[in-house]
DNA sequence: CTCCTTGCGTTAGTATGCCAACGATTATTC
DNA sequence: GAATAATCGTTGGCATACTAACGCAAGGAG
């Protein structure tokens, strides 16, 4: 067996973080059906309007086939538009509609209270540790991850 | 927008963090093609022999659905064995086979290498504060999750 | 003993996160 | 300029993570 005992591997309490991450997020914004996938890519587009799928993908380090997916999603329910780009045939230039700016507006006060819950084991101190341990871990790691990682200057 | 940089919010920080988790644990045991879900599996029923799928997934957090797929994968490999309880006939104890117990001892070398990656970036205090702040986190949060969490006595 | 509720395992369906591969296009290199 | 390499979007497939619903079995209440 392993030198560590299973529930105190990071591994382990990474993976159950974030679970909990994720449920507290799409319970928030369970009226608007959004989830945090979802939710990122909206705010990249807002940052970037126009931008291509493969580019959108590496602004949130995730799959360009889950991009794929969760744009059709987006684009199904009518919240964004993928168009094809003039300057290269080989990319598609996505965009937020007039509706999807309208819901990642709403979306703002669901968002703030599931960041509001997630801190609500830490004071001040504890909140900027854990922050600043998982950004040193993400970054010194980085080349680690499958997923490339190109952060999008100021996607708020 | 919200108040925080998406890049700054520990939920897109946990994410990521995950991510590059599942990537170094999958690349340290890709000779033995071992998931992270597939260990803990295994680790649980070296600990608990006969233990039925529903307890497992409580054991783990993980849904029973994605425990009944993971159990059958495991399975078809040769690594575990699923036989109907004599006590409950709802339910089915499951076991390792004696193969899975050779995997298991096998995964042993890449689990501790996974993990002196994962945690390279950090020193010993660092370690130990990161470690502590999601423990802290999942066990204050821990009914915001969707998954119960029933914690098996010293599964290692 | 019968109702009712709970729990177990399963199936089906959705969303994320990957890999491999492909056609089409663009960029590089000679 | 032509061959090569890299990139973009897409499809198909596999592994997690969840919901809803179902048949069946067990436990509790009357």
């Amino acid at each position: 067996m392993a030198t560590h005992d299973l529930y105190q591997r990071p591994g382990f309490l990474l993976r159950r973080a974030h679970q909990i991450s994720a449920a507290i997020f799409e319970r928030a914004c369970a009226d608007l059906a959004l989830t945090p996938a979802q939710y990122g890519v909206l705010c990249v587009l807002q940052q970037q309007p126009g931008i291509d799928q493969s580019s959108l993908a590496r602004a949130l380090a995730f799959d360009k086939v889950t991009v794929l997916r969760v744009l059709k999603g987006l684009e199904d329910r009518g919240l964004c538009e993928r168009l094809p780009a003039q300057d290269n045939r080989r990319q598609r230039s996505v965009r937020l509609s007039a509706k999807g700016k309208r819901l990642l507006l709403q979306a703002d006060q669901p968002v703030q209270q599931a960041y509001e819950v997630l801190m609500s084991p830490f004071n001040q101190e504890e909140q900027a540790r854990l922050i600043a341990l998982l950004q040193k871990l993400n970054h010194e790691l980085d080349a680690q991850a499958r997923a490339s990682f190109v952060p999008v200057p100021s996607a708020s």
